[in-house]
DNA sequence: ACAATAATGCACTTCCATTGCATTGATATT
DNA sequence: AATATCAATGCAATGGAAGTGCATTATTGT
């Protein structure tokens, strides 16, 4: 069981209050947040550090982008069963139209892609859109 | 054999002359364009017009948009095999990591996506990243 | 030919992403 | 412990794409 601390300096993140804040702010979200999501939840920090930080994670790998075709870059931790280290990792992503989050649905593979001869697949990216479990009624 | 003029009074749109260009530039391109593109081909027009020339376009289901990933909107003609007035419309598109393009491959179709207890699919949109075929060698 | 309606063009606005630069803070070296 | 070095933060500004309101022009139907 390692701190945050450590985990961070075990990905050569240099730790720092922000970092810190921020890190656990993601851990405890449930779903992919916007930058503004994370800008309103910490109102005394400027957005570029915010942007700033989550790049540094994004390129440590700590966090993926998810695109859901919202139009906003959406971020989530990376998880267990979400190599991101990885470029060829493929786990697909849940975007409610109801309440509009985002969620990773990371023990959900992705099925080989069939492309035509000459195409090279080097990566996926599957959106899955529809009602999420707490909009759908039960 | 139908004229352009034709098909687009049998989708209930107005022909005009700008509609008629666009439709043709749409039409000889292999690939998804952006709006930039359109811009670039016919820089007499303004923006907004072709903005929602496509855009109606779009809600005639003669053109479907696409989220490649890029950031940026792409839109493509609809084709044969391409039933984009069935919201549940399947096809998958490619995006050359090299070139930038990216093209329908509307022979693919999507497979079937499972979900979790609880979750509802009502679309998805899937991109498959890598080379394409003009870029991959031969 | 004319009235009604739709298409086009222009000027803005908004929103998100991104960058340059100065400043503050942390780390390492002596 | 003081200082030099380098990274993190904050501020200001920019750029690009999407979208809207309104006036003007074109098209259609009567």
């Amino acid at each position: 069981m390692k701190t945050i601390e450590q985990f961070l300096e075990s990905k050569n993140i240099r730790v720092t209050a922000m970092r810190l804040l921020i890190y656990k702010f993601l851990a405890e979200k449930q779903v992919a947040v916007t930058l503004s999501n994370i800008e309103n939840a910490f109102d005394k920090a400027d957005r570029t550090t915010l942007y700033r930080t989550v790049k540094t994670f994004e390129e440590k790998a700590i966090v993926h982008q998810i695109d859901d075709g919202t139009g906003i870059t959406k971020y989530a931790l990376c998880e267990k069963g979400c190599n991101c280290e990885i470029e060829t990792d493929l786990h697909l992503h849940f975007h409610c139209n109801n309440c509009n989050e985002t969620v990773c649905l990371t023990e959900h593979k992705i099925p080989q892609i069939k492309v035509p001869d000459g195409f090279v697949s080097e990566n996926v990216n599957l959106v899955v859109k529809g009602v999420c479990d707490k909009c759908s009624g039960q």
